[in-house]
DNA sequence: ACGTTATCTCACAACCAGATGAGACACTCT
DNA sequence: AGAGTGTCTCATCTGGTTGTGAGATAACGT
């Protein structure tokens, strides 16, 4: 009688597939040109939305939106301004910037 | 008379976009499950794609089709396997997959 | 008080990237 | 030779993401 079950016969590989959602989930917000060049244009310090938007060439809104994607990430922070409190001011978080890099490191090496 | 061009008075921004194309197209390049998965897997040792697509749960002309992606970007290689010529065995570029890193950390520092 | 500015939120439309299926090709085995 | 395997390519469809516009809110300047 031939072996049972010969599935897969000699493929070297443990059906493991690994765990890649924190560096997929990194990757994925970087991946889109108005937030990376937001992140780009933050490490020349704090900067409002407005200017960000004149940065970048986009509409404010626009600019905002991806901003409060990148602030549910963490990777930046928001504080409003002292003088004109009409004007919010992000900053890069660099703890949580140089993490998804060392995130990004686990699977690029 | 008023003072001519009023545009954008006091914004601290130089009106540069920074170019951010290449960390872009990598991190682009890894903002996909299936991408991440192959080069998390690779980190094994060489492939081929059946084994890819089996541990990735994903089919095999799908899992060709982001090996061409990540074999157009140079950060994985391709080689006839001898024994059996069909079977296509992929491997990591680690010189190129260190540039990408590279490349990401010049936006993340 | 009024008009303006800066930002945010949300709904909708447009677009892009990925998955799928069919087909082609080259190779292996019997 | 014929059947089956492994991989690749391409066209099409679909789902998710982005951009956009309108509206709301709050604060500033006059």
């Amino acid at each position: 009688m031939p072996t049972e079950l010969p599935v897969l016969p000699d493929l070297r590989l443990a059906y493991r597939a690994p765990d890649v959602t924190a560096p997929l989930a990194a990757a994925s917000l970087l991946a889109d040109g108005t937030r990376m060049g937001i992140l780009a244009l933050l490490r020349g310090g704090p900067h409002c939305v407005c200017e960000l938007a004149a940065g970048l060439g986009a509409r404010e809104n626009n600019v905002s939106n991806h901003l409060a994607r990148l602030r549910d990430a963490g990777l930046v922070r928001a504080a409003r301004d002292g003088a004109d409190s009409r004007r919010v001011y992000y900053e890069r978080d660099e703890r949580a910037c140089l993490a998804a890099l060392l995130t990004l490191g686990e699977v690029l090496r």
